[in-house]
RNA sequence: GGGUGCAUAGCUCAGCUGGUAGAGCAUCUCCUUUACACGGAGGCGGUCGGGAGUUCGAAUCUCUCUGCACCCA
């Protein structure tokens, strides 16, 4: 093996052979199954951060849960995307000096099949890289047939159950993509604005009304003024009507309770079919509903001919002046308002009204008194969190899908776009809606005519319809497959909290209606990766990191020109890369997938983002090197020898029963973090492990014995055995983590330790004994290591070379003491390069001491090497440290109340310790007397 | 306005049902010893955001204030 860890050498070869060995495939049979679907990730994308730290967590609880014997079936796949796709692809087409117009439907869509043909894979691949253990020979696409026939099936049978309809309602309107987009595709931010007061006067001429408006575009379309029903100023206006100004329309002056006396004038101007709240507020009153704008946001016919045609920022300042003109104009004033834009286009969304399909989720009967949406998907998707059925981890997100679900509106599943599974209706040309699965199967389902004329929808689904299909779909629904028998429920759903919303209620919601239960019963929620700062990582900010530049590494160039390539605002560029260069110089170093999984695992804590720190994935890249060398060791000495394969007698030591007790240990800990879903607790808990016990102390202790002429062979053989098959443990324990160095290592580890297998992924995880666990030896090693630390810190104090050869005497020893400096004193020489040791009764003179356990004085003779005024400060430093300890303890215990309510064991634990504390101290003041 | 988090060592974070404040990184000292300098040995460093309460005992439970973040309206 060579000295240092090379992650490039071994990463590589290791991925093909567990996939075309089918080792990731899920057993055929067992009686217990694990299941977890992976969010299907946009075809066309690549792998970031996100992604890379989700797979590490997914992959974790898959490797796990297949080394316990579960029949384990990670479902992976990608999503097609549409909004997102398409428009990678028509901004292709617009370099080309063309358009999905131009094209026409048929040609478009082929593009995009070619583009994902020619850009999907790319994050499949890079999964492999990762080492994500997924079943890839059920890798599904929501376009290919299958979920495109499940995607049918749902809308038809939805509908068919009334629960789908088409209508007329404000939807989201992108008016670049010209399509409606859902409540979650807007993000609405606050930015500056102004607030306009405009004078509407009333039709008898009789006075007039001041409104304010944050768009004064859309006056256009008012079809009432409105003032708060308790507000004195303008109760004597309610019932009469305004002129609107340059429309001429007479529109009434309305009560209602939405407005808010102290926003603005106190009136609001009323524009039912731009506004959200204007909407309500329009049914309420049975306004008429005007759209002044058309699907690309220009002003329609629908208002007067001075407009038509402009775009609706220009029509702004043409409103504003031409109200000025007329003396209307009341007052600008700068306003801060929330904008809405889209999270794709970045444009301003309107509200707009238009013809869409709507999955109804807020209704409790139908009008002919079928069930309806509430009833039928909300309430069940409710029940079954309440219940228990679907578990949030952490639970609190629970909150956060009940209030969403309790606040839901039906859901507007239409797009006007190209990309994606086509709407199953048809129309004839009275407007007559068939849907069915396919034209046949309406024409016969509706008893239509040969003759008549059909024509398919031209809208697609929203992704997310198919997306929630994703656990039951993959599984071959609408049949009723083995698959879905054995996997569904599914196990884990492993995902972030933004979309609990978009994808993880939807699936609830028809998981419980199609498939008849829940899709998963835990949601393990993550954070999002943020970078060292803590801000959102994102290509305009300039800040991202690919995971495989960790894994592979990148030079400081390379990642400058990625980061400044391709940039929205070009002007950023510069601050970028000094950015850049300041926190990367240097580049990144390859640190490999392990280094990387491990330093995910390690910040996955509960329900919180994570900064991600360069530095800690190189601690982590060391955590391998360190398992890499101490494997080094562990071969060098037992590769050719004797390891006790066929049960010969073996004299195990204390150290031996010792890391054999830790182990136990451990493999609780970390069978209870992945029960629990830490991995940040598992994660430090194996490094703790293997670095501070096995590393740090149990190698060093087979050292005296393995390097001992006098050691016999059956404590050898025991050292050798314990060595290996601790390692070999140690390594299915962290597998699940570090798939690719313990597999590696393990390859060679494994006949030593008298296992057999063609690969660790498929190997039992470690069980614990609790049999295994010996009380007594630790007890014994953490003597052991109070002495040798008390040793060690006395050299360090004295400034006495580590090679430097001294003696130990020890005084005061008690029985158990002196069996243990007996027992043990070859470590104890070899860890702290003692040549003698000594038990005595009398403390020698001209000497530094240490105290171990209250009684046992360890002293280090240093006749003329004393500094006396050192050593008293030392000494003294140490006493007033104990004396602190000491001080609390005895308040403590000299509290009546403390002693009588408190646990008898703890007051009898704390006395022990203040006695020692205080034998302690009484021997270190001695000795400073001594002096 | 409603909701959810967070505030612990210089930095990033653990701290499970209340019982002696921990880790990694950084920093300081010593050491190239035959697994590893991607290392070893040792040290420094915290009135756990402020206040109040419950309790024998609070980083931990309750209330409150302050600051920050996110989600929904």
């Amino acid at each position: 093996m060579d000295k240092h860890y090379d992650p490039t050498a071994i990463e590589g070869k290791w991925y093909p052979i567990w996939e075309n060995n089918g080792h990731f495939q899920a057993a055929q049979n067992g009686d217990q199954t694990y299941c977890v679907m992976l969010p299907p990730p946009n075809v066309t994308g690549s792998l970031h951060m996100g992604h890379a730290f989700q797979d590490t967590i997914m992959d974790a609880l898959i490797r796990y849960h297949r080394m316990t014997g579960k029949r384990t079936l990670w479902q992976p796949g990608t999503d097609h995307a549409g909004i997102a796709t398409q428009m990678v692809v028509e901004r292709q087409l617009a370099a080309a000096g063309t358009s999905r117009h131009d094209l026409g439907r048929e040609a478009f869509l082929e593009k995009v099949w070619e583009w994902k043909a020619e850009s999907g894979g790319t994050i499949t691949r890079q999964m492999r890289r990762l080492g994500a253990s997924c079943d890839w020979s059920r890798e599904r696409f929501t376009m290919d047939d299958g979920l495109s026939d499940a995607v049918k099936e749902v809308f038809v049978r939805l509908y068919d159950d009334g629960l789908i309809y088409r209508g007329k309602r404000l939807v989201n309107w992108d008016p670049v993509l010209q399509t409606a987009v859902s409540d979650l595709e807007v993000i609405s931010e606050e930015e500056q604005g102004n607030m306009w007061l405009f004078r509407y006067p009333l039709t008898d001429g009789s006075g007039s009304l001041v409104v304010a408006t944050t768009r004064p575009e859309t006056m256009l379309g008012d079809t009432a003024v409105a003032v708060n029903p308790e507000d004195e100023r303008y109760a004597h206006f309610i019932g009469k009507t305004i002129t609107l100004p340059l429309v001429g329309r007479e529109i009434p002056i309305i009560a209602d309770s939405y407005v808010d006396p102290a926003f603005g004038t106190g009136c609001v101007k009323i524009t039912p079919a731009h506004d959200f709240n204007d909407y309500a507020i329009g049914q309420r009153h049975s306004l008429p509903m005007i759209t002044i704008l058309t699907p690309t946001a220009h002003i329609s016919d629908d208002a007067p001919n001075a407009y038509r045609g402009l775009d609706r920022f220009d029509a702004r300042k043409r409103i504003v002046a031409d109200l000025d003109a007329l003396g209307l104009l009341v007052e600008i004033k700068p306003h801060t308002l929330m904008v809405p834009r889209g999270d794709r286009t970045q444009s301003v969304i309107e509200p707009m009204l238009t013809d869409q399909w709507f999955v109804d989720l807020t209704r409790e009967t139908q009008a002919d008194g079928r069930i309806g949406g509430k009833a039928a998907i909300t309430d069940p998707a409710l029940a079954c969190v309440a219940d228990g059925r679907v578990k949030f981890v952490p639970e609190n997100w629970s909150n956060t899908y009940n209030q969403w679900l309790n606040n839901i509106q039906d859901w507007c599943i239409s797009r006007q776009i190209w990309w994606g599974h086509r709407i199953p209706a048809w129309y004839d040309d009275n407007g007559n809606i068939y849907v069915a699965r396919t034209e046949t199967e309406a024409r016969s389902k509706y008893n239509l005519p040969v003759h008549l004329e059909l024509h398919q929808d031209t809208d697609v689904l929203d992704t997310w319809f198919s997306s929630a299909l994703w656990p039951f779909s993959t599984l071959g629904w609408p049949n009723q497959t083995a698959d879905l028998k054995d996997f569904y429920p599914t196990s884990t759903l492993v995902t972030g909290f933004d979309i609990i919303f978009f994808w993880v209620a939807r699936m609830v919601m028809f998981g419980l209606y199609f498939a008849k239960d829940v899709p998963f019963k835990t949601v393990y929620v993550h954070g999002l990766v943020r970078d060292a700062e803590g801000q959102k990582m994102s290509k305009s900010k300039g800040n991202v990191l690919d995971p495989i530049d960790l894994i592979d590494g990148i030079t400081l160039d390379a990642l400058v020109a990625k980061r400044t390539t391709g940039l929205m605002q070009p002007e950023m560029a510069k601050k970028i890369e000094a950015k850049t260069r300041k926190e990367f110089e240097g580049g990144i170093p390859a640190y490999g997938t392990d280094a990387l999984r491990f330093t995910f695992a390690s910040l996955a804590s509960n329900g919180r983002d994570i900064r991600f720190d360069q530095k800690r994935c190189e601690g982590y890249r060391n955590f391998c090197n360190k398992l890499w060398n101490a494997t080094r060791y562990v071969l060098m000495n037992t590769e050719g020898q004797d390891t006790g394969l066929n049960n010969e007698d073996c004299d195990y030591s204390q150290a031996d029963k010792w890391i054999i007790s830790r182990l136990q240990q451990t493999e609780s800990e970390v069978i209870r973090h992945f029960e629990q879903y830490r991995l940040d607790l598992l994660s430090q808990e194996v490094y703790d492990f293997f670095w501070s016990d096995y590393c740090d102390w149990y190698l060093e202790l087979t050292k005296p014995i393995l390097n001992n002429a006098d050691s016999s062979e059956a404590q050898k053989r025991a050292a050798r055995k314990t060595l290996v098959r601790v390692l070999e443990a140690t390594l299915r324990l962290m597998h699940p983590i570090m798939p690719f160095i313990t597999e590696e290592i393990w390859q060679r580890v494994a006949p030593l330790a008298g296992k057999t297998g063609a690969s660790i992924s498929n190997q039992a995880f470690p069980v614990p004994r609790a049999s295994g666990i010996c009380p007594i030896a630790l007890g014994n090693i953490a003597w052991l290591k109070e002495t040798i630390l008390a040793v060690r810190r006395l050299r360090n104090d004295l400034n006495v070379a580590p090679s430097k050869p001294i003696n130990l005497i020890a005084v005061d020893a008690t029985e158990q003491d002196r069996q243990r400096l007996n027992d043990f004193a070859s470590y104890l020489r070899f860890l702290t390069k003692v040549e003698q040791i000594s038990i005595e009764n009398k403390d020698p003179s001209q000497a530094a001491v240490a105290i171990v356990g209250g009684n046992l004085k360890l002293f280090l003779p240093m006749a003329g090497l004393i500094d006396f005024e050192a050593e008293k400060a030392r000494l003294q430093k140490e006493i007033g440290k104990i004396s602190v300890e000491i001080e609390k303890l005895d308040s403590k215990l000299s509290n009546a109340s403390f002693v009588d309510k408190a646990p008898a064991a703890l007051v009898e634990k704390e006395k022990a310790r203040l006695t020692e504390l205080q034998t302690a101290k009484a021997n270190l003041e001695k000795q400073h007397a001594a002096l």
